[in-house]
DNA sequence: CCTTGAGTTGAAGTCAACTTCAGGTTGCAC
DNA sequence: GTGCAACCTGAAGTTGACTTCAACTCAAGG
């Protein structure tokens, strides 16, 4: 019946901005036919990928590394659900470590609230790696510089 | 001995750049007191604050939310521990909230990795409210826009 | 006094992930 | 066949959190 979508359809389905999967498509993570007059018409296996791509991202993944791992999605034939569930187990360890970096957080951040330090002398949030640094009495700040904007709250 | 600090000192003492702690500045939430010839001394609370600020953003909190939170602490005094403990517990619930929302999502993963779906039918992950909803075959995803408008119906 | 490293400024650039816009084309219902 | 919503494109704009740059001044050691 319906064997492909409009983008004004896939948008609909999705929830996805008909303007964020013309970007998606120019990053190469999803792909559309085209009708004659240059319309695009996606195969509804894309709903999956746009599915794949949304939920990546809430775990905090970039669009980039996403690109990379849809990359590995056989491209002869269409994805099984074990390729998907292939590729959904590679972000669990990252998932994993996110909530434990943020549990470890939680805790250092309670032990601050007891103590109501922030200090950059002792408190552990502060000096994870406990690198009191070299000159001068004060710890260095040793927390890894984050890249780009943090994940979506 | 050294009541003050350059900004050349605050940033290797807090690890944050230079630039940064310009920035900083521009938007409100740390202050600088100034020498004769124009250059930033730092009264050492500010390392505090800088504290603050990179903990909170760990957190996922923008800076114009740390900014307001700052604004909330005495002007008049030094902030005291308990100042401070307070502040950092206000985050608590934000981090607990964000944990949470991981721990879903992980348990969700795991779900859909066991099945393989990815499904826009049955999926929780796809399908949190379980919206099956009105026109046609298929749900929307509902999840949450990360900010914006919803999509244009 | 001179050099040199540390500091100053405003403006512009960057990056990710999109959105918005202007101006034009398609496709489907009547 | 006509009208109009839905679609197309490339370019430019947006936001947050910075960095980089150019051109300049300051501070301290020799």
């Amino acid at each position: 019946m319906h064997e492909s979508l409009t983008i004004g359809q896939l948008s609909a389905r999705s929830g996805v901005a008909q303007s964020a999967l013309r970007y998606y498509e120019r990053l190469g993570l999803i792909h559309a036919e085209r009708t004659g007059g240059n319309q695009r018409r996606y195969a509804r296996t894309e709903l999956r990928r746009v599915a794949f791509i949304r939920i990546s991202q809430q775990v905090g993944i970039s669009l980039e590394e996403i690109r990379t791992a849809l990359d590995s999605l056989p491209s002869s034939r269409a994805p099984s659900p074990d390729d998907w569930a292939a590729l959904s187990r590679t972000w669990r360890e990252r998932l994993d470590e996110r909530i434990k970096l943020l549990g470890k957080l939680r805790d250092d951040l309670d032990g601050c609230i007891g103590c109501g330090c922030l200090s950059l002398q002792r408190c552990t949030l502060y000096n994870p790696g406990d690198t009191l640094a070299g000159e001068g009495p004060g710890a260095r700040l040793v927390l890894p510089r984050r890249d780009g904007p943090p994940p979506p709250a």
